[in-house]
DNA sequence: GTCTATACGAGGATAGAC
DNA sequence: GTCTATCCTCGTATAGAC
């Protein structure tokens, strides 16, 4: 679970205000939702906001830097590969795609920050940065080296180590955005595990035998 | 190309407000976006808009008319598939999904519908049931028949027709987003374009050897 | 169809008292 | 830190003249 502000007071003024801003700016998107309003269900007036936010895109900026620090510790860093593929069949490996879907998509905090960053990635440069460098080029880089790794020691079958990664994670991608849209609608997601654990298999059979 | 009003008077009033609606909303949102930021680009006054419109949001309830029936179009009728998979061979067929993913990041107005629809979903309910319906369910059961009538007529391995569908799909959307992202700061895609054609090449190995 | 004029609530943000 | 009061701009929308 994501904590907002780990280890400082537990429910200041400010983390309501961020929690609350997160809440709205995840279903209306941040153009769509006014100080007032966030102020409004945190209790306070409008005004008693800019004390800890000099403006309202601080809020917003404060928001991209947490996902930011979240989506860094998502993986473990690619200098870590060696060890972990040492300890590790290619089969376990791969099946941690899975968990890492999961505990994303299970954490309600962790999704509304996904859909605030999905919202805003084509308005605002700062949210397509961290969509493209966090997310998308860093992923493949970890995918892409530890398949380098799994091939060049015989492990799976010999293919483009950057075709597996792009084979084995976009379409985990796309599922995710599915799942944050269902979601909305409180929609039954099921599918969408079995679906991931399905496509792992299937890719997992298809490097490995 | 996408003509927004196909046989009309060519550059009307109303056209223009849409078109310039389309190109405002695309790039920052429909909530960021106002109507006199709107006429303001079309040369008239707000007040004048609304003898074309209703409201604001009719202009966007338009656009997601637009994209419906441009999506709607976008596949052949189910119950074509038999006999064009009787005139196509399976390479030949798959390979289609390329030329169906240039059509659309080619044409700049389709390119627009897409980045408003994805921007908007979150937001709202008829954005999402666009986008799950004509997108993601439409595609999958076309593609998932089509499967289907391959392995029935042993054309191509005998897998399971919606893994099949899911496995060539899902990568495409996921590229597809990324496309729309990075056209936004004028990036080069041709990483893209190879990447959608390496994966149906080695989909498409996958499945007929 | 377009314009001017206008309504009026909502928007972000600040000053200054407590 | 929070409040009241206030600023001024922007937001959608309408009425009525041309």
């Amino acid at each position: 679970m994501v904590e907002l502000f780990p280890s400082k007071e537990p429910t200041s003024t400010k983390q309501k205000i961020l929690e609350t801003a997160i809440d709205l700016f995840s279903v209306n998107g941040y153009s769509a939702v006014s100080v007032r309003e966030i102020t409004k269900h945190v209790g306070i007036k409008e005004s008693a906001m800019y004390n800890h936010f000099k403006t309202k895109d601080e809020i917003l900026d404060t928001i991209f830097d947490l996902f930011r620090n979240i989506q860094k510790r998502a993986l473990p860093p690619i200098d870590k590969l060696e060890a972990i593929l040492a300890v590790q069949s290619p089969q376990d490996f791969l099946a941690q795609g899975f968990e890492n879907f999961r505990r994303t998509v299970e954490d309600p905090v962790l999704v509304k920050l996904w859909r605030i960053l999905n919202i805003e990635q084509y308005r605002d440069a700062r949210a397509r940065q961290i969509i493209r460098q966090e997310v998308y080029v860093g992923t493949i880089a970890f995918l892409e080296e530890a398949f380098r790794l799994m091939v060049d020691k015989g492990r799976i079958k010999p293919l483009e180590p950057r075709m597996l990664a792009f084979e084995y994670q976009y379409p985990i991608f796309s599922i995710m955005t599915e799942y944050l849209l269902l979601k909305i609608d409180d929609q039954d997601t099921t599918d969408l595990d079995e679906l991931v654990k399905a496509h792992i298999q299937t890719f997992t059979q298809q490097v490995t035998t």
